[in-house]
RNA sequence: GGGCGAGUAGCUCAGCUGGAUAGAGUGUCGGCCUCCGAAGCCGAAGGUCGCGGGUUCGAAUCCCGCCUCGCCCA
């Protein structure tokens, strides 16, 4: 907020430049301001003069010093104006600029950092994703508490968010899930029975098979196998959903691959791309000419047995997702599903859409690691840890806490030992617990009956401390990390923003009494202390988790 | 063999569209509760930003080549 106004001072002083023949044009919109990373170079910082020298080739100093020619007098709210190092030039703030930053934290409250860039802009975030096959792994949560952050990190800044779920409930995988369960409720009912070689292993499959058994007894024993994939799926979706529910995820629709097939909307597909020449057979098969866009090679879309490949249905289902009219389109997926990315982007274009309104957002793998070693996860051999028992070791707050630490991109180490034996100290609680000291102070200042004052009354010059113009500088940033964290995607800059305000308020906290027999001080800092809340609070639930008052 | 991602302190990782002297947590070592919550704070130590070139006023960041790891495709 603060920056913004000093970048606008800035920009007027460059077009005064250029109106005198100081320098030209060249430089617009090249130059940036910036916080410097040390103190003694002043609040913020502009590289212009070293922009323009470069563009015109001059000295870079002489520059600078032009420009703070220009700058000097003006404005009330800059102090000073120092040229440094190579040439950039640093401004130095008067102090009740960053004082005044507590009155719209604490007037806007709730909705300090929300903004409007969106504009209600009808915004698809797809992730999960995952077809009822089993229960939630360690990768589908990654998944999900992303997917539910980015959703979060949008309908902030104003966008229109539909958050969807994509499905198969048909297919091979099914038929072997189908197969699986019958041959456990073969086997639990004493007959004999066939586990399937490839099948799914795990206990789950036994508890949906003892619930078939204690509903329909043994009256299926020679039923197909697509009535206990029914089952199986019905069950098996119903516990995704509940596990996503502890993490507080829900989602705004579903869309069953399926429904494709039914509206007749994959043929579609294969017919227009047909009619564009973009299709063609070969050796039974039927192929999309990838090659027209770019790619080494053709892909099949239709195998010779006549089912389609991955790439078709996904293909006709981002064109729905146009004609539903969504005009930005997210998908969050795991790494393994690199391949797929390309290829559907190519068919979106085929089919004359704007493909740039489709973002991927790939996620790599999370390793997990017990006792020093890393547990190998298979979903067929049921060696991996659910969602499900991944919160119950460590909770809902710090499961989306460590998800979201790392950027999609970084592959994400969770030490299961350390996340269950240490979950005391792990970082959500540093975080957390700032909040909850906040309040307690709150509880404090009531119990020791400090007088209440008014907002306009509060002598807000008291404020002086190094760490006080730390911790306001940081609340004047909260608003622009929101927006960029959004429009970069990207979740955990959230949560390395609260860590950093936690542990500058630590330091604050240790360092000086908010509560003091200094009534004008004290009023000061708790009015301070309730702008940090604010900020804690939004950015904690900004990301989903909880901003506990006591802990 | 090809594509994508990663490589930064002992370990786990930040570093936003190139900026000034490289950042945190954790671990190690040493301190701090008569004091608003010690789930906290302070200090010390710890670096060839994988390697080699290039671009420029300036590179962890951009370009090229190579190495290692992960994932995917054939």
């Amino acid at each position: 907020m603060i920056k913004s106004q000093l970048k606008e001072l800035i920009d007027t002083c460059f077009q005064d430049g250029v109106r005198q023949g100081l320098w030209t044009a060249a430089a617009a919109d090249s130059y940036t301001v910036e916080v410097p990373r040390h103190e003694g170079q002043g609040d913020f910082s502009t590289n212009m003069a070293l922009v323009i020298a470069g563009k015109e080739k001059r000295r870079p100093r002489e520059v600078a010093a032009q420009l703070t020619g220009l700058l000097t007098a003006r404005q009330d709210f800059i102090d000073k104006v120092e040229v440094a190092g190579p040439g950039f030039v640093n401004f130095f703030l008067k102090d009740q600029v960053w004082r005044s930053v507590l009155s719209p934290v604490c007037e806007q409250d709730a909705d300090f950092g929300l903004a409007d860039i969106g504009n209600g802009i009808k915004v698809m975030v797809e992730f999960v994703s995952a077809n009822p096959t089993g229960p939630l792994s360690i990768g589908h949560g990654r998944n999900a508490v992303l997917g539910d952050a980015i959703a979060r990190l949008l309908e902030a800044v104003g966008y229109d968010v539909c958050r969807e779920y994509y499905f198969n409930d048909a297919g091979r995988q099914m038929r072997v899930l189908g197969a699986s369960t019958k041959a456990r409720y073969l086997e639990l009912l004493g007959l004999p029975s066939e586990f399937p070689e490839d099948g799914y292993q795990g206990d789950y499959i036994f508890d949906i098979a003892r619930a078939i058994i204690d509903e329909s007894g043994d009256s299926l024993k020679d039923a197909d196998i697509m009535v206990f994939k029914d089952r199986a799926q019905t069950a098996i979706f119903a516990d995704i959903e509940k596990t996503l529910q502890r993490i507080g995820i829900s989602f705004d629709s579903y869309f069953n691959e399926h429904t494709l097939y039914d509206r007749g909307l994959i043929d579609e597909v294969v017919a227009e791309l047909r009619g564009k020449g973009l299709v063609y057979e070969k050796d039974d098969a039927t192929w999309f000419k990838t090659t027209d866009f770019g790619q080494e090679q053709d892909r099949v879309i239709i195998k010779k047995t006549g089912e389609p490949t991955y790439r078709l249905p996904d293909i006709a289902y981002h064109r729905e997702k146009f004609r539903r009219g969504f005009a930005w389109m997210i998908d969050i997926f795991g790494a393994d599903h690199i391949a797929t990315v390309p290829d559907v982007l190519a068919g979106i274009r085929a089919l004359g859409y704007d493909d740039s309104r489709v973002e991927v957002i790939l996620h790599q793998f999370v390793t997990l690691t017990r006792d020093g070693k890393q547990v190998k996860m298979s979903t067929r051999k049921a060696t991996f840890i659910t969602v499900d028992e991944l919160l119950d070791e460590v909770g809902p707050d710090a499961l989306r806490f460590f998800f979201l630490m790392r950027k999609p991109d970084s592959q994400l180490e969770f030490d299961l030992e350390l996340a269950i034996k240490e979950s005391q100290e792990n970082p959500v609680y540093y975080v957390q617990y700032a909040h909850a000291r906040l309040c307690s102070i709150d509880r404090q200042a009531a119990a020791k009956k400090v007088q209440p004052m008014l907002p306009d009354q509060v002598p807000l010059e008291r404020l002086q401390e190094p760490e006080e113009y730390r911790l306001l500088k940081t609340l004047a940033d909260y608003p622009a990390l929101v927006a960029g964290a959004a429009e970069g995607l990207a979740p955990h800059r959230i949560i390395f923003y609260l860590l950093d305000l936690a542990g500058l308020f630590h330091s604050y906290y240790n360092k000086h009494k908010v509560i003091t027999d200094d009534p004008g001080l004290t009023a000061a800092r708790l009015r301070l202390c309730r702008a940090m809340k604010i900020v804690f609070r939004n950015g904690l639930h900004l990301v989903g988790l909880n901003a506990p008052e006591k802990m």
